[in-house]
RNA sequence: GGUCGAUUAGCUCAGUUGGUUAGAGCGCACGGUUCACAUCCGUGAGGUCGAAGGUUCGAGUCCUUCAUCGACCACCA
């Protein structure tokens, strides 16, 4: 039955079945009758377009392994999936298809360009959660939600009404941020600053009449303003120059007016705070139209903002027609280029500013005038602000708790309309009889104008921010607003995992629809994890061609080595580095690792034989000194993996699996126990090392499962059990930690007794002894209790260090190597004929210097009395057990080197 | 301009509340045909913990300053 396993695990052959199993078993199934404690995750849900990145990967292993974890542990845990219909960017991807074909979404109109998005939404879209299955996300499938979805999109109207009957929600003519190539209005967090080398031109405004007085003048004898701008062609709009009220420069020239070049306009010169005197020429132009300050000075002075672009940014009716058309960097060198002309030009200079750019296009945004759709956010920031303040929602790491506060108390009105086509349509109708102009709100698509019974209704033409549909995904995918048992049960749900960059955007938001709508934050804990980037540090892009495709890794190394690897790399919030150059030294060692289980399984079933498997419970009088140690092991590391995973600290909980299953189980404890199961030591020490070692593999297996699910099913699933010993599904039970189990004393004997087959390597190695020739082994300076371990440990001794014999006690004058362990155990081989003399003079010399030295800084140590009283008593005493051994170990190490001395 | 991170072995990173000789994986060197695994086993080399001060009996860990890199926020034209 061995043989029918091979050497090498091959994830690709096992993988797939295993998913298909897990979910035909309902394993991922989560029951909202059940009586256990819920557990819930909402996935972020990933743009329904996207195609796995290793973001996503590194992401949604986190979240599984949470989930796996605490299905294990008993809850009942739902692990909500779904995607987002991500208005712009997946109107951005089908408008990039038909522009293939030749055409716009104009050339469409709006209902057959919808009808095409659908059709490839539902052509492609959805295949991110295929790409999820094979890196074995256990989803619950059933409960995929979409976020336009018509469920959802009761949620969507329900909300937008609510808030609008609240007051929450208002319409208004503001300064937006505005994508010229998306033509629609953007939010503050969708328009991105980047810093950008620019130029700050310097204009000069001619003053009209005389009364200037210690101004520059042009060469025609007119007294001018300079001011500044990085924008020069938005001068065209402007409608007054500002000046701070203190500023002396200016005093005599508040009363006239400025011309305003190229169009033969005449500004006022206005006073105002918001003006730095200091800055620049201490004046500033004012466009209302296309600045959010100016326009808001505007408003305090009264002066109508006049707009000057067309919505792809081209200059528009209202500048002077030699400009009219015009792109606005054409606008910008032609403007320059007449202020040069006519003498007006000061001065050009270099100017590094950030400019806001498209979240989804990059087009440098332009702020532009626009009635809009607004809620109004701070009576809802409030709450969500004091769920953080009394930790109600806690991040991990913390210190993001101070940027998602921050960013709460300096909030801004949100603007959720969107001149786009695709997402949920703003559920507002303009009343058009004549007179009326009533504005209706409704759940239901009203028939008639509720005010003058009119029934020319026209539907705003708008949709929402696609994150005004992902800012209810807690509840609304549970069913809201309908009273469902899902939504009793699962919310609020317990842990957000997802990336620091979009706590604005979505987390916080999260939060304050969650009390706002369902009176309870949506979840406890948000943990954020950090981005994937390249070897050198940078984001993984198209464009720089960096990236790293999951499911090559999956195809190559298979799904648990990709997940081992990010959860072993991923501390919270820090970045993880993966080199897309040598995938090899990412992803080998998690390969690595899941082959050394699965041949830790076929060692197994190759010694456990075709018959019972002797039970523990049955067999624990009979258990041997290693069979002890590995199950108070177990029991340590279980307890350490469970701290760790409690604590978000994942790739602890990694590590710790590693080092236990490969480090302790299979380096030691395998090795320990091979001439047991080969029945070498009679059949009750092969009957309890079978039973010690299923046990232990059991129960390995299952610390490891939510981390690397698919070679721990793998191989649990082919453990010999008794009927009923097990159930046949992995998720069975979170191993417990056995305090019966854990025993001290038996590790640290077994932790001398490594370090004596340690130290018998190291001479053997150091002293090139041949890799066959055993050896004799000579004690002295131990315990009786450790005597009587060695006495037992024989053919140990003789397998892991190719000891031949142990024997007790120091013959004088007998030439070998020497080593002191930290017992103080003096451990001696004789080694004549094969050990260079003065090299082993030369490493005893070596070793007494250090401990010397050691010795020095001890003693030192404790004759400071400051120590001695003010340090702990453990760790005084410790000090003082060292300076004992110290003292010991130059006896013996001096005794040694004399005889050698003597030797010649 | 503000806020916050990071800096530990050649590389990627751990290092919990200050307390034995600072760890792991990879890489490197040496040695291995022991019947689970060469995707393996054993041994080893390699670190003034970014710099300088300070607190302390004791600092990789706490404080200050600086340097380098990075992130986020911000309306200075």
């Amino acid at each position: 039955m061995a043989e029918a396993l091979p050497p090498q695990y091959d994830p690709g052959l096992n993988e797939e079945p295993l998913y298909r199993w897990w979910e035909e078993q309902g394993f991922f199934r989560a029951d909202a009758r059940s009586d256990r404690e819920p557990y819930t995750i909402v996935i972020p849900p990933p743009n329904v377009t996207a195609i796995l990145h290793m973001g996503h990967g590194l992401n949604n292993t986190i979240q599984d392994v949470l989930i796996r974890w605490r299905r294990m542990a008993g809850r009942e845990a739902l692990w909500q999936p779904g995607t987002d219909h991500a208005g712009i960017a997946t109107q951005n991807v089908v408008e990039r298809r038909l522009a293939e074909r030749g055409k716009t979404r104009f050339d469409l109109g709006r209902e057959a360009f919808v009808d095409e998005v659908w059709a490839y939404v539902d052509d492609t879209g959805s295949s991110i959660l295929e790409q999820l299955r094979a890196i074995g996300c256990s989803c619950d499938w059933e409960r995929t939600r979409f976020t336009l979805d018509d469920g959802l999109s009761r949620a969507v109207r329900e909300v937008f009404v609510r808030l609008y009957e609240k007051g929450l929600i208002y319409r208004g003519n503001y300064i937006i941020n505005w994508c010229p190539r998306c033509l629609t209005a953007l939010s503050d967090e969708e328009a991105e600053p980047e810093e950008t080398q620019g130029k700050l031109y310097h204009l000069r405004y001619p003053v009209i009449g005389d009364a200037a007085v210690g101004l520059p003048r042009l060469d025609d004898g007119r007294a001018y303003i300079v001011v500044a701008t990085t924008r020069p062609e938005t001068m065209l709009g402007d409608v007054a120059v500002a000046v701070n009220p203190g500023d002396e420069r200016y005093a005599g020239v508040l009363a006239t007016e400025l011309e305003l070049p190229l169009t033969g306009r005449r500004i006022p010169i206005v006073s105002d705070d918001y003006v730095d005197p200091e800055f620049g020429s201490g004046a500033v132009k004012i466009t209302p139209a296309h600045d959010p300050n100016d326009f808001d000075l505007a408003k305090r002075h009264d002066l109508k903002p006049l707009d000057i672009m067309t919505p792809d940014a081209r200059m528009g009716a209202a500048v002077p027609e030699a400009f009219r058309g015009l792109d606005r960097f054409e606008a910008r060198e032609r403007v320059i280029a007449s202020f040069r002309e006519l003498g007006l030009l000061e001065k050009i200079e270099d100017y590094t500013t950030s400019i806001p750019h498209c979240y989804r296009c990059d087009t440098v945004v332009e702020p532009r005038l626009s009635e809009q759709w607004f809620v109004k956010m701070r009576p809802l920031a409030e709450p969500a602000l004091e769920a953080s303040r009394d930790g109600r929602v806690r991040f991990t790491p913390d210190r993001f708790t101070k940027v998602y506060e921050n960013w709460l108390e300096n909030i801004r009105d949100w603007c959720i309309s969107r001149q786009l086509w695709w997402g949920h349509r703003i559920p507002a109708w303009y009343c058009r009889s004549p007179g009326c102009g009533e504005i209706v709100v409704s759940r239901e698509d009203p028939t008639r104008c509720p005010t003058c019974g009119g029934r020319d209704l026209n539907q705003d033409a708008d949709v929402l921010d696609t994150w005004f549909s992902s800012w209810l995904w807690p509840f609304s995918t549970l069913g809201w607003p309908d009273a469902t048992e899902s939504l009793e049960k699962f919310y609020p749900g317990n842990t957000l995992v997802t990336g620091p960059d979009i706590i604005f955007f979505w987390v916080a938001r999260m939060i304050m629809a969650g009390i706002e709508f369902m009176g309870e934050v949506p979840f406890r804990d948000v943990y954020l994890n950090g981005i994937v980037r390249d070897h050198l540090g940078r984001k993984q892009s198209k464009s720089l061609g960096n990236g790293i495709d999951p499911l090559e890794v999956v195809r190559l190394y298979g799904a648990d080595a990709l997940r081992y690897t990010v959860i072993a790399g991923a501390g919270a919030g820090t970045d993880q580095h993966l080199n897309y150059e040598n995938l090899e030294e990412s992803f080998g060692p998690g390969r690595n690792f899941a082959n050394k289980l699965w041949n830790a399984g076929r060692f197994a079933l190759m010694n456990l034989g075709e018959g019972e498997v002797p039970r523990l419970s049955e067999m624990e009088p009979s258990l041997e000194l290693v069979d002890r140690w590995i199950l108070s092991r177990l029991s340590a590391r279980t307890r350490e993996i469970t701290e760790s995973l409690e604590r978000f600290r994942l790739h602890e909980a990694a590590t710790a699996g590693h080092g236990f299953f490969w480090g302790e189980v299979a380096d030691w404890y395998l090795e320990m126990i091979k001439p047991r199961l080969r029945g070498e030591m009679g059949a009750e020490s092969r009957r309890a090392a079978q039973a010690t070692l299923v046990t232990v593999l059991d129960r390995t297996l299952r610390l490891l499962h939510p981390v690397m699910p698919f070679i721990t099913e793998a191989v649990w699933q082919k453990l010999p059990w008794r009927d009923g010993d097990a159930p046949s599904l992995m998720i069975a039970a979170w191993p417990r930690p056995e305090p019966a189990w854990e025993d001290a004393d038996v590790e640290r004997a077994i932790a001398d007794l490594q370090e004596l087959i340690g130290t018998v390597r190291n001479l053997r190695a150091e002293y090139g002894v041949q890799p066959g020739l055993r050896v004799r082994l000579r004690v002295s300076g131990e315990t009786p209790e450790f005597r009587e371990v060695l006495g037992g440990s024989a053919r140990m001794m003789a397998d892991l260090a190719r000891i031949e014999d142990v024997a007790f006690g120091r013959v004088e004058g007998e030439i070998g190597a020497v080593a002191i362990l930290t017992s103080g155990i003096e451990a001696f081989l004789p080694l004549t004929g094969v050990i260079d003399l003065d090299k082993e003079r030369a490493r005893l010399r070596g070793e007494l210097d250090r401990i010397a030295s050691q010795e020095v800084a001890t003693r030192k140590r404790l004759e400071n009395e400051s120590f001695v009283s003010r340090a702990p008593a453990e760790v005084v005493e410790r000090e003082r057990e060292k300076l004992a051994s110290f003292s010991e170990q130059t006896e013996k190490l001096s005794r040694s080197l004399q005889v050698l001395e003597g030797s010649g």
